[in-house]
RNA sequence: CGGGCUGUAGCGCAGUGGCUAGCGCGCUCGGUUCGGGACCGAGAGGCCGGGAGUUCAAGUCUCCCCAGCCCGACCA
């Protein structure tokens, strides 16, 4: 087994080995594009059953729309084309012949779904439609990162109908709090939650939030993003339906959507120069028992493993590593590796004690512990390393984050330290453009929730702010 | 899409244009081990990323293509 390649030595390399090693995706022939392994998968399967709950808890149903998306729907409305089209992956054959119009594979379905919306809305009665779908897209990035930025990646898209703005709009930000509550409270990833600003906003969107986690290496990574629509796409598909008072009105709309980005940012949050580290409330396997013996004392200590794996397996999801080949050291590196929230090592020394050893993942810490009660001490780890694991997170970020006034203080902290800037900003474009130009750092969003400014000018030309943002290097 | 680096056994690498392409780890078999990545012995495993060329002779030189990593440009 290859040694991981430590953060400070290289933190896109240390990336790529855990990636690798803990078997949670691999390179595909085509470039961009990545399988996702067993391991990896699992963990999707964990974020999209929690995710999916939350969904169905909010109103939402499950539908499946195509892959394939006639070329001129995409055309229809025009930022939306001109923000994907150099992205785009577009059949012109099919059957062996020369198709009469491309087929575009989908980047997002905002088109398609809008097409079909128009054909189920006419009236108010038929509002509002709160539909999600899990789904594959694909987007032709130039420069592709395993689980960051791929070719293809799956992801949800919830598609929303309305009949006011209002509750469009209040649609859009309830999904973002949905996710800002499954980032923190299952991914253990503390987020900022904001508007983005027009040049970072989705191509079609009136308004675009997002919701922002710092990574080990203090860039930003945009996690989960929802937009109010507005009426841009029921007018580009011309949806309307007729009012209360019998006029016709065009539908209000929103979409939002996380991805298995997220998986990236699990692991850029979390892990160590050990391997993988998981958050209990995500990791597919909670707990690996590490029996200790030599040929003479298997039997004895196997069947104590055996009692304490069939006590713990219907409240955990356990496994029992009983491989003869391997030695203890090489299994404990292992659980490491793979980002097993809990070792229990069982040896000859504890079965006389009558105990067992606990191994927190989060924080290497060894716990004695003796099978009476060993079902309500491990929830309580678990929680532990749970809110462990948060509290780091969000102990780094306040460590990493600024409150600046000075440009001259700003070039410099992206230059020597980087993070967060807390600053101010008037508004405009152009100077936001100026500082990317300047340091890499853009605007990663305006955060909610702040009843005042507490920035008094902008951080680059010195007038007036009119909001606060957070300024980072991003992914 | 531009610049740089890389591609040889599953992984990490070595390999002056010249004979049968090596090493470490891993893998298989046998044995001894086993509380932090065990050890000994015996094996298996290769279209040298793909294609075209130069040459008596190419893993090695030239060109084209493919893929990966890094830096740019681009990027819900």
């Amino acid at each position: 087994m290859a040694k991981i390649t430590s953060r400070s030595t290289d933190y896109s390399q240390w990336y790529i080995d855990i990636v690798m090693q803990a078997q949670l995706a691999d390179y595909s022939p085509v470039k961009g594009c990545m399988v996702i392994r067993p391991r990896g998968y699992a963990l999707w399967e964990k974020i999209q059953s929690v995710l999916d709950s939350k969904f169905k808890e909010t109103g939402h149903s499950n539908a499946y729309f195509p892959m394939l998306i006639p070329e001129s729907f995409l055309k229809k409305e025009a930022e939306h084309v001109e923000g994907f089209s150099p992205e785009l992956a577009v059949v012109t054959i099919a059957g062996g012949e020369t198709l009469e119009e491309p087929l575009v594979v989908r980047p997002t379905s905002e088109t398609i779904i809008w097409s079909m919306y128009k054909k189920w809305i006419q009236s108010y009665r038929d509002l509002p439609i709160l539909i999600n779908q899990w789904a594959n897209v694909i987007r032709w990035e130039k420069r592709t990162r395993l689980f960051l930025r791929t070719t293809e990646f799956l992801w949800q898209e919830g598609h929303t109908a309305h009949a006011t703005q209002e509750e469009a709009e209040e649609e859009t930000r309830k999904m973002l709090l949905v996710y800002k509550s499954f980032a923190e409270e299952y991914m253990a990833l503390p987020v900022i939650a904001g508007e983005k600003t027009e040049a970072e906003k989705f191509a079609g969107a009136v308004k675009t939030y997002s919701i922002e986690a710092m990574m080990q290496d203090k860039k930003a990574l945009q996690a989960g993003t929802s937009h109010d629509l507005g009426q841009n796409f029921a007018k580009a598909f011309d949806v309307t339906f007729q009012s209360p008072d019998g006029k016709l009105e065009y539908v209000w709309a929103s979409s939002w959507g996380v991805s298995t980005r997220l998986i990236g940012a699990l692991i850029m949050a979390h892990s160590d120069d050990r391997g993988l580290v998981l958050p209990p409330r995500l990791a597919p396997t909670l707990i690996r028992i590490v029996p200790i013996f030599k040929t003479e004392t298997r039997p004895r200590v196997v069947e104590y493993a055996m009692g304490v794996f069939n006590n713990l397996k219907p409240h955990f999801s356990v496994e029992i590593d009983l491989d003869d080949n391997t030695s203890p050291g090489f299994k404990f590196a292992q659980t490491e590796l793979l980002g097993i929230p809990l070792r229990i090592e069982i040896g000859p020394k504890d079965i006389e004690n009558n105990e067992m050893v606990l191994v927190r993942r989060d924080t290497g810490e060894k716990i004695k512990a003796s099978p009476s009660g060993l079902i309500d001490r491990i929830k309580v780890l678990c929680e532990d390393i749970q809110n462990t694991l948060y509290h780091r997170a969000l102990v780094f970020r306040k460590e990493n984050t600024v409150l600046l006034e000075k440009y001259s203080d700003f070039t410099e902290f992206m230059e020597k330290e980087a993070g967060f800037v807390d600053t101010g900003w008037c508004g405009d474009s152009a100077c936001e453009t100026k500082i990317k130009e300047e340091t890499k750092a853009t605007i990663r969003n305006i955060p909610l929730g702040r009843d005042e400014l507490q920035h008094g000018a902008c951080i680059y030309c010195g007038k007036p702010s009119c909001h606060d943002v957070i300024f980072a290097k991003a992914y």
